[in-house]
DNA sequence: AGGGGTGGCTAATGGCATTAGCTTATGAGC
DNA sequence: GCTCATAAGCTAATGCCATTAGCCACCCCT
């Protein structure tokens, strides 16, 4: 070993904080280096290359939300497990929204499984409600797709209207929990 | 009036085929210019630059969404009609992914009346619930985050798991229909 | 005290967006 | 049919960025 100084995650973690001040367009190596105090080239002691950083930053949104998100659902089940774990998700895109952002979706093994960590909680709140594997996992795709979607759209400030994001975000939890716990087919 | 050739919309067309072809990534000014068959600094002349050009074919993306969309909810009602906008929003997704990833929110008014025109479709199509203004935009704001959501997860192949996601869709659109058609509080 | 490896640096390359300024074809008016 | 203004194209140049190559200094371990 050498100096002690930087390392990836260090690096990370600058860049997820300039991503939160500038937003995600002013994530370059350059803007990152100069935070740092290093010289660009430095930063590739630490990580492969930009793409490399962009999945590293992922990896720890996703691992934070998951996080949180566990906290939430303990000891909790069914609709409450459901509600707590949305509110959640919402509270942590709103605290940070550049960040949810830059939030990249690879097939890369990394942020796969990264991924996989977040979608496996929500599969166990599902479960709650007695679902069978592949029903659960049906489900959670879409409580997935949902909050991802209001996500994006409030992160981007895609919502022009003055009606209260909130008050959107209660009928959205109210959607999901009424239309999962309503059976699909009788099957 | 000069030499027929290009014009912006032939650029945005342009633009659309190489994304559709080579992955919203592939999308620069060189790639376009090579394509159209022309030097990189003549597209100027047509698009004030690459921000433009993205905002120009968000709009395009869209107003093809709101036509095709327009069509589907025609003379439908109440659940029939969100039935039919979630699917041709999907089949719309499903037959451009790379296209439909090149999308831009941003807060340019140009991009922003596309999106006004599409959430009007949806608007309209929810009116057929009775539902009063401001609560129709809640059950809007809904419908296009839970659409949205899946769409985009879609079409970055975000979903791993074997199920099918034919199945997951049915399941969205019943849980939509479902928690929009209950109501959120006896008010 | 010394040596190997780690983490930093400067210099160089190539791609890209963008601007400046020149050239030419075209079509409207005569 | 000729002229000319202008639109639409071009080449050249600039500057930012990611990335690579190759060099140097510091620190820990012995």
């Amino acid at each position: 070993m050498a100096r002690a100084a930087l390392s990836a995650d260090a690096v990370v973690d600058v860049a997820l904080r300039l991503v939160d001040d500038e937003g995600a367009a002013a994530l370059t190596l350059a803007a990152v280096a100069s935070r740092a105090g290093v010289a660009t080239p430095s930063l590739y002691k630490h990580v492969r290359n930009l793409a490399e950083l962009r999945a590293l930053m992922s990896v720890q949104i996703m691992d934070d939300l998951a996080e949180r998100i566990g906290g939430a659902v303990l000891g909790r089940s069914a609709d409450e497990a459901i509600r707590a774990l949305m509110t959640t998700w919402r509270e942590y895109v709103v605290e940070h929204p550049h960040r949810y952002s830059a939030l990249v979706q690879t097939p890369e093994p990394m942020v796969a499984q990264a991924g996989q960590r977040l979608v496996d909680i929500m599969l166990a709140a599902l479960r709650a409600y007695g679902m069978e594997d592949s029903e659960a996992i049906h489900a959670t795709r879409c409580l997935r797709a949902t909050m991802h979607g209001f996500a994006v759209l409030e992160a981007q400030n895609a919502f022009q209207l003055p009606e209260k994001l909130d008050e959107t975000y209660d009928l959205l939890i109210h959607m999901v929990v009424t239309g999962l716990r309503t059976p699909l087919r009788p099957t």
